[in-house]
DNA sequence: TCAAAAGTGTTTCTCGTACACCCATGT
DNA sequence: ACATGGGTGTACGAGAAACACTTTTGA
């Protein structure tokens, strides 16, 4: 963390903590700008697709990018801002209209290279959202008169900055923690079929699962608790299908 | 990344880029400091250990706390200094004395609540580095005159920072990674036996592994073609084993 | 010759894969 | 009645776990 060597810091080894704090003053030595930037995901029609927007400004000027912003630093002393995972919540509801936290949100990768922007020295953390289709016709994406849209994520348009590595790095996270981890929930509704938690992995890994093997995976999950069977049945055109819901157990 | 949506950076839309570099100058919103922490782990007797420093300055002056320093930034723009990566390479290399880029090294996670540090805003970003004990004699630490000292995993001394944090998820990391990546090879010296291979293992997960059922999971491996038979045999105590080696595939 | 560690064989269980087949509905 | 998707049964193979057993050394 900061100063372990000494290097940076005064020496303060003779004072008590409580002197050592009143009479401490940040140096001013240059430091960068923190952003955050935002893979959101969502699965429509069996497709995964993640939201873009369009850059007002250079640089970059009219190319697509990852929606994101600056973490809010405070005075830096007597008001040390907004934790970073906190603005990307905050960006994250500004950039879809959806309440505050309401999302599955995780912290994906911290780009810190320098010259990714040619301003000026700027880190980026990154993290990776998915929202359910349920929750899709609030986000004030997808009219073609915005400047954000949900794009197909392979057929996707040259990326500004860095993104085209960022959506490789989230793309190969949820392609794998789906496989341990209950994510595939948070892109389907409340209740769901086991067809439609199907077409979600089918989404994600980019292959097709036979539909009966997966049913017997489905079946552990219900002897597990990891899921119970809802009220109602799915009309479709086929057989009705039995509804599930999701215990965060 | 930066102000895509214009809420930071000035209003740039009639110029070129070229007139938009010219004329840009980084604005002086509050920064934080941003720092990076590692968490270096090694396999000694079958023991899982890390390096700690002991902190010379305040705040947590006295306390146990993992090396790091700041991300050296140059001056924003003509020059925008190192990589966050490459901090952590040269932290490492300055901590242990081992040559720069010598050791497995991946980034963790990145800790950025407000009030981590009671000086100033600073943003952590954590990695972690995997040293094999053959290179163990070349590091700094070990005699007790020393700031530096490897610890046992399972009987730390309380953390500066939120150092215990950074280690659970160091450690959570580890233990899930060595099931489908090769990084148990980076505990281990150049050439190794299937025991010694195995006590890794044990050291990192916290359990015993069946002998015999290792042995086949080793000569998969091999079968693989990611580890191949070397030259000579290992003595200790009982029959000589035969000695293997990594092939980076 | 005995202890200690290396290494093999065998059995059982679980899980992924492939695929044949039956079930319930709309048209 | 038949197409469409929901759902079950069966069979094979790979790998994890448990454990008895053989091999090769040092003491």
């Amino acid at each position: 963390m900061a100063d372990q060597t000494g290097k940076l810091g005064h020496e303060a080894s003779d004072m008590t903590e409580e002197e050592f704090l009143r009479t401490y003053k940040a140096k001013d030595y240059p430091k960068p700008s923190v952003a955050v930037d935002l893979v959101i995901f969502t699965v429509v029609d069996t497709v995964l697709k993640v939201l873009l927007i369009k850059r007002k400004g250079h640089p970059f000027k009219g190319r697509w990018a990852f929606p994101g912003g600056f973490v809010f630093v405070g005075d830096g002393f007597h008001n040390q801002g907004e934790g970073v995972e906190m603005a990307a919540h905050r960006e994250l509801a500004e950039e879809t209209g959806l309440p505050l936290g309401c999302c599955f949100l995780e912290q994906l990768y911290t780009f810190g290279e320098p010259d990714r922007d040619p301003r000026m020295r700027v880190i980026t953390v990154s993290y990776y959202a998915l929202i359910s289709p349920d929750k899709m016709p609030l986000v004030k994406a997808g009219d073609d008169a915005s400047e954000a849209r949900w794009f197909f994520v392979e057929d996707l348009p040259d990326l500004a900055f860095d993104h085209d590595t960022m959506l490789q790095v989230a793309l190969a996270r949820i392609r794998g923690k789906i496989d341990y981890a209950p994510i595939a929930f948070e892109l389907v509704p409340p209740t769901f079929t086991v067809a439609e938690l199907r077409s979600v992995y089918e989404a994600i890994k980019g292959q097709t699962y036979d539909a009966a093997n997966f049913q017997r995976r489905f079946r552990r999950m219900l002897t597990d608790g990891t899921i119970e069977q809802a009220e109602g049945k799915r009309r479709g055109t086929g057989r009705p299908a039995k509804v599930y819901r999701f215990t965060r157990r």
